[in-house]
DNA sequence: GATTTTCATTTGTCAGACATTTAAATGTCT
DNA sequence: AGACATTTAAATGTCTGACAAATGAAAATC
């Protein structure tokens, strides 16, 4: 591991790069600990603060955790789904955000993404999943629910459809796009007609998934698709109304 | 902008914390340069290196970039789509390797979401994605071909499918996924016989984009997927047998 | 032997300083 | 006045040294 100090990058993203190159390469395995900061300071030929700095880049990403005390120091980091999938909803609502993604473009990620779920969740969907899909659907209809907890709700009915499929690089990928997409979400407002249309759609769904028929799900997500997207225009037409510019 | 002296967290994390909020919650925009250094340890009462500490742990999630020299300063970053590729890619690499997910569940999450992409490639994929996928199809077929330049090139093939939807997010997504996977993909060897047969689904895939029709493409990547997964357990029956362990 | 105390190690934080980069301000010449 | 060179100030990048706080292990004590 050397770095090169006429580079010009900063000395903390060059050392940053190289142990997590260490980490990625598997020189470094998971619990492993790596040098103090002070032998770190010495093995790179630069100052506590710097390698301070590149451990911290590290951090931000998950790769490493720290600890003090006498037996503390840098580990590397068993990276969880629940941390990737932390850092891809931040990333990805940003991206979101950020980029000016129209609601469409999202809308039609979203529901190709879950389409493609469809036929691995009828396959293999447990009596859990689809009590939580149950339940949501029911939370939905209650009367006086807010629109925020109407998202937070149907975030939770697709989350049950993803996990359903029984594969956790699909949850970690999918669930993190459904969650971005709900700052967008929280935009609309949703009459009682429209949730009725929504509810109905989660109702097919759940049907479908029950009697694990893919078709019926896709079909249901297509339909869903297209009402959310109609919603969204509805939504952006409205505010362009309203306001002048 | 507060930050709590007593809590466990570092100081640094904090800070990084209630940044990172400030630009979410939209209260500092893109290419909004924050103040400097020095002003933000006035600020948060805390002293310079711990402001650094924090900025790099942002730097390291693209959130803000940083320039020397009198105007110089951190600005808020547009988090790009490359930029959030990147990540995705370092991220969902790492989490296949360390959690030790098998191929077949990649290999499964993989084509799922390809498959989802088919459809809209299939309606929307330019001359120039099609071109690319022939000389993709063209150069894996070359003799003396490596495997890791067979799977650099199936990577690349696999983008341009993806691509050909013409949804960032959806590219942005998947991407990542396919080229995640490519470190457990150039585990496997490939022999003529393999690769002929990978070529000849390539090419039906490139036929039924071609020919815009959806249903070809993916039944070409289910066979594809099969195949794929085949050649996964090979290599680890193989593996498993050559080596006692 | 069990408990308490001490201690060394390590990260977290601070203060101050200097180096380097960079753009803007200033000065100078044509 | 305009073009070019120089100076300057502001900002990040880096270093040194120090102290605080946490923590586990060894030593001391009961």
């Amino acid at each position: 591991m050397k770095i090169d100090p006429t580079k010009p990058a900063d000395l903390s993203a060059q050392i940053a790069e190289a142990i997590r190159d260490g980490i990625v390469a598997g020189d470094l395995i998971v619990d492993e600990r790596l040098p103090s900061e002070a032998e770190l300071a010495e093995q790179f030929d630069v100052s506590r603060p710097t390698v301070r700095e590149a451990l911290k880049r590290l951090a931000a990403q998950s790769l490493i955790r720290t600890q003090r005390g006498a037996a503390g120091g840098a580990f590397v980091n068993r990276l969880s789904f629940e941390d990737a999938h932390e850092q891809q909803i931040t990333t990805a609502t940003l991206l979101l955000s950020m980029n000016a993604v129209s609601f469409e473009t999202a809308c039609e990620a979203r529901f190709a993404l879950e389409r493609a779920c469809a036929p691995l969740s009828a396959l293999r969907r447990s009596a859990d999943h689809l009590a939580t899909m149950r339940a949501e659907i029911h939370r939905q209809s209650q009367p006086g629910l807010t629109d925020e907890a109407f998202c937070a709700s149907d975030v939770a009915f697709h989350r049950a459809l993803v996990d359903g499929a029984g594969n956790p690089v699909l949850s970690y990928q999918l669930a993190g796009a459904v969650e971005a997409m709900q700052p967008l979400m929280n935009m609309i407002t949703f009459t009682a007609r429209s949730r009725d249309r929504i509810i109905g759609l989660h109702a097919r769904i759940a049907d479908g998934l029950e009697a694990r028929d893919a078709g019926l799900v896709e079909a249901a997500l297509t339909e869903l698709e297209a009402y959310t997207a109609l919603l969204g225009r509805d939504r952006a037409a409205q505010s362009s109304g309203r306001v002048a510019r």
